[in-house]
RNA sequence: UGGGCUAUCGCCAAACGGUAAGGCAACGGACUCUGACUCCGUCAUUUCAAGGUUCGAAUCCUUGUAGCCCAGCCA
């Protein structure tokens, strides 16, 4: 996949004029997630751009938490993050750094900061930093704590962290300018008390880093030359140098950023996941009907598919939305040699075939994926009533349709040709039971097997069929059915999430079909056995099955 | 309305002053014991708009328009 990709995205064209330049003589780049949530396809894009940057360039990659902040985070996010990064097949080898693990040195670093009279201690509560801050288009004004001595600033700082001051009572302050139209540039905030324990230094530290004093300074300390993340923090840019900058580095990291990806008809905001998880609308953080690495495994996408999304889909500044159409097709090209392709009928109706013995079972050899020899053969069990797919016949064919209709032939999938002879219907006229005849010597591999019909349908044997609650997912929740109200809030109401949550299906599939992936008519059908401890799939998902006869245009 | 960023096919996205790549989707057609796959073919005289500079502009300059981000002691 990668070598169809024949242009560099504008971040390779940076490095590569950084290298030339002599900037940096390495590439190093890192993905810092906070461990406060689940990893979703949004992170998939950091990791995969990230990881990958680094291996094009012969460089290295890390994994880092960014645990700044001990009111928002878990251990148990830690794990999860750690499983979904090395799924996705980003190689961080054994550097897994934690930011909190820096809490010395970015102290120091704040010291030095104080000690060159670019940091003070401020008392201001903080609903008076907001107004001293000014607004979009009025500048600030100076703190008034602003000027005290080097030698106070040092002596407060140092107290703060022994732990003298109240939680939100004094905070460290870069100075900067409080006139500055970037508002990240007005004294920011750089330390604030919190006693509160840490995941990972439990009570060790009252005083905790901000992100855009703790992230420049993690880059740092790791060598990472190349920061990337996402646009929001293009007006941190100048900030982070000034940080870098000031504390002092040989090749301070250089932040370039990206814009996020966001999918059509699937919720990618963590803050929309995390609600969706926490009001028990889904199963869990896992749920297949989310964009979250642990939904989109369970649904069956691979770490390749999902790798070569994000590659296909490119990198720019411009914020877009990906169609999901693209990662299903990269899902398709990955399994398409690689799994067993098996017979699955989803909407179920019965096919007699009147001729054939009904004390007689045969079976069939038929296999496992006829492009890919090495993937095997498996047998089928085949008698005189099976299952067919509801849309494979119709009772009045319309133009161009090759499947079962009374007088026609089709053939059954590795098994005979039979011809339609007619149907059963009920007193609503629906119809229940499709009649047919088969011609012994069609059987595949059979001399007369070489006869052609236009149409092939799969099918499973009534008698071995296992029954199976099926849940076919559509793609989670959907702007246009009504899941965000006018204020571009999840509307949570039951009734406008029927139309798009998940709906359950019987499925009869043939009792040996059990592998990852079955194939349907058009797609894959992929089945999850998460929870199959009785041999039981519970989700189920067919991937890009599309509608395999269209019906022509009037 | 202050600052930052973005605008190229239905969806992504290249092109870095030399005459609009590629992928997804779609649509024709061939092939087919999966209407899949594969294969062949079609799909931007035009780059948000209007002016200007130039032999030559998606690229440079003006002036507009639209969208995204920023006023956490979140990241």
């Amino acid at each position: 996949m990668s070598e169809a990709l024949q242009s560099k995205n504008f971040i390779e064209n940076f490095i590569d004029k950084d290298l030339k330049e002599g900037v940096y003589d390495r590439v190093h780049t890192r993905f810092p997630p906070e461990p406060n949530g689940f990893l979703h396809i949004g992170h998939a894009k950091s990791i995969v751009l990230n990881s990958m940057t680094a291996k094009k360039y012969n460089g290295k990659f890390n994994l880092r938490f960014d645990d700044t902040n001990p009111t928002k985070e878990k251990v148990e996010f830690v794990d999860s993050i750690i499983e979904d990064v090395k799924w996705l097949g980003a190689d961080f080898e054994d550097r897994l750094f934690y930011a909190s693990d820096y809490f010395e040195r970015m102290y120091e670093s704040a010291v030095t900061l104080i000690k060159k009279g670019k940091a003070f201690v401020c008392d201001l509560t903080a609903d008076e930093i907001r107004e001293y801050r000014g607004t979009l288009t009025e500048p600030g004004k100076e703190s008034p704590y602003r000027n005290r001595s080097v030698e106070e600033n040092l002596d407060l700082f140092a107290r703060m962290r022994n732990g003298e001051f109240e939680t939100g009572t004094k905070v460290l302050r870069a100075k900067i300018d409080m006139k500055s139209p970037n508002i990240n540039m007005r004294d920011p905030v750089i330390y604030r008390i919190a006693h509160i324990e840490h995941h990972n230094t439990k009570d060790k530290w009252c005083i905790y880093p901000m992100y855009d004093f703790a992230h420049p300074l993690e880059d740092a300390f790791e060598g990472i030359t190349h920061s990337l993340c996402t646009l929001e923090f293009e007006d941190h840019r100048p900030l982070y140098e000034w940080v870098v900058n000031e504390v002092g580095f040989d090749m301070p990291p250089r932040q370039i950023e990206f814009a996020k990806m966001y999918l059509n008809n699937i919720i990618t905001g963590k803050r929309y996941i995390k609600k969706l998880v926490e009001t028990n609308v889904v199963d869990g953080w896992d749920d297949p009907r989310l964009a979250t690495i642990a939904g989109l495994r369970r649904k069956g996408y691979t770490p390749q598919s999902i790798r070569d999304f994000v590659e296909i889909s490119g990198i720019s500044k411009a914020n877009s939305t990906c169609d999901v159409a693209a990662l299903d097709y990269c899902l398709r090209e990955d399994l398409k040699l690689k799994s067993s392709r098996m017979m699955a009928v989803l909407d179920p109706i019965k096919l007699i075939i009147d001729n054939y013995d009904e004390n007689i079972t045969e079976e069939l050899e038929a296999p496992n994926n006829p492009e890919n020899e090495a993937l095997g053969v498996r047998k089928l069990s085949f008698s005189r009533e099976l299952y067919i797919e509801r849309e494979d016949f119709m009772e009045e064919p319309i133009k161009k349709y090759f499947r079962m209709y009374p007088g026609n032939s089709v053939r059954l999938m590795y098994a005979y040709i039979v011809t339609c002879t007619g149907f059963e219907k009920d007193e609503n006229g629906n119809v229940t039971a499709v009649h047919c005849t088969y011609e012994p010597d069609t059987k595949s591999g059979m001399p007369n097997a070489g006869r052609k019909v236009k149409g092939t349908i799969h099918w499973v044997d009534s008698k071995t069929a296992v029954n199976l609650p099926v849940r076919l997912f559509e793609n989670i929740i959907d702007e246009e059915k009504g899941a965000y109200d006018e204020n571009g809030e999840l509307n949570l109401n039951p009734d406008s999430l029927t139309l798009c949550n998940a709906y359950l299906e019987k499925s009869l599939m043939s009792a040996n079909a059990f592998d990852r992936f079955q194939f349907v008519r058009n797609g894959y059908f992929c089945v999850d056995f998460k929870d199959s401890s009785e041999k039981t799939p519970v989700f189920n998902r067919i991937v890009s099955l599309k509608s395999s006869f269209k019906l022509p245009k009037d």
